[in-house]
DNA sequence: CATCCGTTTTAGTCATACCGAAATCCTAGC
DNA sequence: GCTAGGATTTCGGTATGACTAAAACGGATG
């Protein structure tokens, strides 16, 4: 009924993180995949968690979060980027060092803690990698925003945010002094114009994972 | 081999706590009262902590912790009250609120946060009920105590330390501005005057809570 | 030397999270 | 419409961890 481990949360944040910028439904088979699971463990996992009222499938069907599925994945999501901005801005973390350490802490740090920490950074909107933080009640401001390698060249914009999945392309980013609020210029794929002039050449691989304002 | 969840932490947390203030080593069926568990339980605990090489047990003995038993055992106390000492510190926990905290994130919390804790905290050496922080090597400084209900009347002493068992007690002491420093002598079982001179009646609960330094 | 208490053994339960192989479903393309 | 092939589910397992009651055992004590 109250199943909430952390196994489970995990699935129900992927769930929800896969609508978060791609738009569609998540498969069975992609959640296999995006997890690192047999197909199998995923159909055993949402039946415990269709059982319990947080997501809805119809057979050989796509996944959609419930209410109270999206309520629990953006509380998971919530705490994992508040962790992740309280590491970055009190515990000298880098912003390519925080993920692992948040993956655990979100499934253990309690609320009274977690609004706690909430307090002390003032209520941020964004973590470090400008992924919006969800509200308390689920609610998720997100601008529109399109991926770097989507955009056309002489487009104009500002950094988004940088999915965090691969520590390798936050490095390069901040070494080349990108992050989200950075205003750009694509000049081709894929350099960038920055505000004060310079030019930045960028990996592909960082560019699969830079979402800027979407354009006009 | 490298066997170490939750569970397992807290037996060998609980082994070391044994001897930590009570001096003897402690048997099976004492474990499992404190723990809350069958003796067969622990038995088989015992069984995989001596065959990780954490402790030492002779058929139908009391348990001891090896070499390496005991600095798994206090680090885990470390973690303890370094996160006891930093919700009290810094997220405006009262003393008799960490404890339930600090048992779930101790198992969960990395290495370099805690030290990034720590840091921030100005490596403090006891945590808010007066317990010792354990170094890093497992070095201990813990002081000669005795309970103030072996106290005789008319001794004078200091107050160490006040078992965090009972968050009662802790909110009976704050309310009676008693902890960790507090200099007293004793009136009658259990009556205390305070170096300003005033008088603090305390519950026999209380009194077996609190250690102080051990008379002349 | 018998008794009895603490401990261990035994034989299980229960929960969680996996997996591969086989069966089944669904649909896109013919 | 039919069918092949890919996606999904079912089925039968594995593995781990933590726990238990009941029975057997051992050893110190009276
Ligand atoms: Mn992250
Ligand atoms: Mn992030
Ligand atoms: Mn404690
Ligand atoms: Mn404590």
């Amino acid at each position: 009924m109250t199943y909430t481990t952390g196994a489970a949360e995990d699935y129900l944040k992927t769930i929800y993180s896969h609508t978060e910028w791609q738009g569609d439904l998540i498969t069975p088979s992609a959640l296999a995949l995006r997890l690192g699971v047999a197909p199998s463990s995923v159909t055993e996992m949402v039946k415990k968690l269709a059982t319990s009222g947080l997501i809805t499938h119809v057979p050989y069907g796509p996944l959609a979060l419930t209410d109270a599925g999206r309520l629990r994945a953006t509380a998971v999501v919530r705490r994992h980027r508040l962790i992740e901005t309280w590491l970055v801005g009190e515990m000298g973390y880098d912003w390519d060092q925080v993920h692992d350490e948040a993956e655990v802490l979100e499934h253990s740090i309690s609320d009274r803690l977690l609004e706690a920490i909430n307090a002390r950074l003032g209520f941020p909107t964004h973590d470090p990698h400008g992924d919006p933080i969800p509200a308390a009640d689920g609610t998720v401001l997100r601008p529109p925003a399109s991926l770097l390698t989507d955009a056309t060249v002489g487009q104009s914009g500002t950094v988004l945010r940088i999915s965090d999945r691969d520590p390798a392309v936050l490095r390069e980013l901040a070494a080349d002094l990108i992050g989200p609020g950075t205003e750009f210029t694509l000049t081709a794929p894929f350099t960038i114009a920055l505000a004060d002039g310079q030019s930045r050449l960028i990996s592909v691989a960082a560019a699969a994972s830079i979402w800027v304002t979407a354009p006009d």
